[in-house]
DNA sequence: GAATGTCTACTCGGATACGTTCTGTCCGAGTGCCGAAGG
DNA sequence: CCTTCGGCACTCGGACAGAACGTATCCGAGTAGACATTC
């Protein structure tokens, strides 16, 4: 179990965007040159973030993808959800019901949520929490505060200044 | 990006386990005819518990699996570990330093941990700490407090009493 | 009758196929720019 | 010279293969017990 590649590449690619600006809207080609991706599955991840409402799209001759809103209202969480989807970490199959011990119980039983989905489901929500505090804005102030230099070269990457 | 089956089917399993007491050893055949499950592949989970320490198994005629210690000294994170193995939910591939930004940028931009990877282990750290805060005697009590006719049920069912 | 050796049935353990998801690629639909033609 | 129209190059968007992992299954190694044989 573990997350799709897809996540770390929007992630980093949504906080290139951010250090671009509102100008004009930015390649896949671009996106995927400034870290050495497969520029056709990136776009596929970056439609994904489309759909979730994290970018917008311009089609066309001269088009590309920009931030659909500030990285201040984007939360980590944000992202896994748009790229991975809102299904939850562990799936409760309800095995509980079935079998030997399932047949000899009666319905009542099940009444409440199975013991082990809730516990995995607390886990669970302190994850998204944690996910949902961290703005993509505090991850950028991080990156910042570590190499400064950082956000000049990324510009120069991309012909910006 | 979802958990495995087994660890739906390990936790049920630990849980009939200690419902048992510690007397003769349980078959895979018997412990899979509980929920319904197949017990070859049942059986390949038990074998990663007995791996992490959390089953002993008893080979050989009149074999078959019991806890090696009690559920108040196991938590919902040793089982997690033990099926799915203890890689990180979120794998930095470390794309920061490849493409037009990597080349630019000067080795020492790079020497601290990748500032999403940092955010990402946050998250995950989270989700660990609140599965190790969980024994499974603890959920196997929120079971018994919500129906407390099913403890006797699973003994009948292995023919225990 | 007791001890011993063998044999059989049973169970774990790992090696072997199948299906689904993730990863990666390709081509078509749509759009803006450029240039030529006409007024 | 200005406007208009057509062609073209470029980019997103979704449909199409390949690889990796999760899922499921089967067969061999090893053990305990039962039975026949021998003393």
């Amino acid at each position: 179990m573990r997350t799709s590649k897809g996540v770390e590449w929007a992630m980093h690619t949504l906080l290139n965007l951010a250090l671009l600006g509102d100008g004009e809207p930015v390649t896949t080609a671009q996106l995927a040159a400034a870290h050495d991706l497969s520029a056709s599955y990136l776009n596929k991840q970056l439609q994904l973030l489309v759909k979730a409402g994290l970018l917008e799209s311009v089609p066309g001759a001269r088009g590309g993808f920009r931030l659909a809103r500030p990285l201040e209202a984007m939360s980590a969480l944000d992202v896994v959800l748009a790229v991975e989807g809102d299904e939850p970490l562990f799936r409760c199959t309800e095995i509980r019901r079935c079998g030997t011990i399932g047949e000899r119980c009666p319905e009542a039983s099940f009444a409440q949520s199975c013991a082990v989905k809730v516990a995995m489901g607390r886990a669970e929500a302190a994850w998204r929490k944690a996910l949902a505090e961290q703005s993509l804005a505090d991850v950028q102030a991080a990156a910042a505060a570590q190499a400064p230099a950082v956000p000049a070269r990324v510009r120069q990457a991309f012909g910006r200044d």
